[in-house]
DNA sequence: CCGGATACGCAACTACAGGTAGCGTAATTA
DNA sequence: TAATTACGCTACCTGTAGTTGCGTATCCGG
């Protein structure tokens, strides 16, 4: 116990990594790269990270942050705002690589799966809240299970966007957010 | 013009892939490890194919097919019906794990996209199906696009199950297939 | 403030995958 | 039958993962 870890080079493999992720995606985030930019020796990050993807799983770990969701005033207001705020993020495709390459992970590695949900719950909480507003309003029925809810009103979207890889339109939003408050209006 | 590609080869070579693929998923899927399994050799998995995608794409094209959609007579039973082929394909990890690693592929390679883009619209055949009956039936409202309504429908147990990686129970498609009939009902 | 512990950086190494080049042999087509 | 050419083999280059050994710089405890 002469020594720690260095915090200084962890931070600079941290902020390397995080640059190429953003940059050239995931697939380019291989060790040798980080050591070439961050300048940081690949054996001192060896001493860091077990392997290339516990280095990913910590640079991501600190990119991923919930955001703030608005409050309209009426459930379709802020379904509208939680719907375009997510198109906005996935629009990247850098982003949706990074979805789709920490889920194909995720799947076999449970580490990825537990930072996987950890991400997939941070695009949860806007849209938790915006119905929970619309329970508390009364536009919402309450015999309805907000986490069923939610599968529902982020469905289409997530399906056409991030599994079909097709962009979203102004009027695929009109329709669907149409659809989905009538069908979750009580009666 | 004196000799073609054995298609013997091709056929040793494709037959390995899809083995790879299936057992250990795409990433095993190395020219070297198909070489080994098939006993061609190397160079000549390159005179067939210009790399190791091209490959893949040939092996995962041949697997891929729409499946046949059943009538139950109403639309709610065709819907459910559909889920229930759906989850039951979707249930195996490799899968999951080829259709994300090739939408992650498909995001930046113009030829991956077009085979994902066939992969998926397969999945959406017995889906438009079951709706242009629930149509004709007056099960669902004329004024509705098939196409907006196919995202709509599959949209939950799509989000739930490829995106968010958890399971889909038969109470969530009790609780989605009632709400979406609803929905997509006329008046 | 000094000495022991040890993290750092460097270089060299193994292993494996992608991909290419040359060559003898075997098959197929004309 | 003869020209053509795919096949398989070996060898090679590149790049990445991951390891080892060693000299040096740095940090902590006494």
């Amino acid at each position: 116990m002469a020594r720690p870890l260095s915090t200084a080079a962890r931070e600079k493999m941290i902020a390397a990594a995080q640059e190429v992720v953003t940059l050239d995606g995931v697939e380019a985030c291989t060790i040798e790269e980080v050591a070439r930019r961050s300048g940081v020796a690949k054996t001192t990050i060896y001493r860091h990270f077990a392997d290339a993807d516990e280095l990913v799983i910590a640079a991501v770990s600190e990119m991923i942050q919930a955001t703030v969701p608005p409050d309209t005033g009426s459930l379709q207001g802020d379904l509208r705002a939680v719907v375009l705020a997510f198109r906005s993020i996935v629009a990247h495709p850098t982003f949706r690589q990074l979805f789709a390459t920490m889920l194909s992970r995720a799947i076999t590695d449970p580490d990825y799966a537990e930072l996987y949900r950890r991400a997939q719950e941070l695009r949860h909480v806007p849209l938790r809240l915006a119905l929970q507003r619309g329970l508390a309003r009364g536009e919402v029925d309450p015999s309805i299970d907000l986490e069923q809810a939610m599968y529902f009103v982020q469905g289409p979207f997530v399906g056409k966007r991030m599994v079909d890889n097709v962009e979203v339109t102004d009027h695929d939003i009109d329709v669907f957010v149409d659809l989905i408050t009538k069908a979750l209006a009580p009666g």
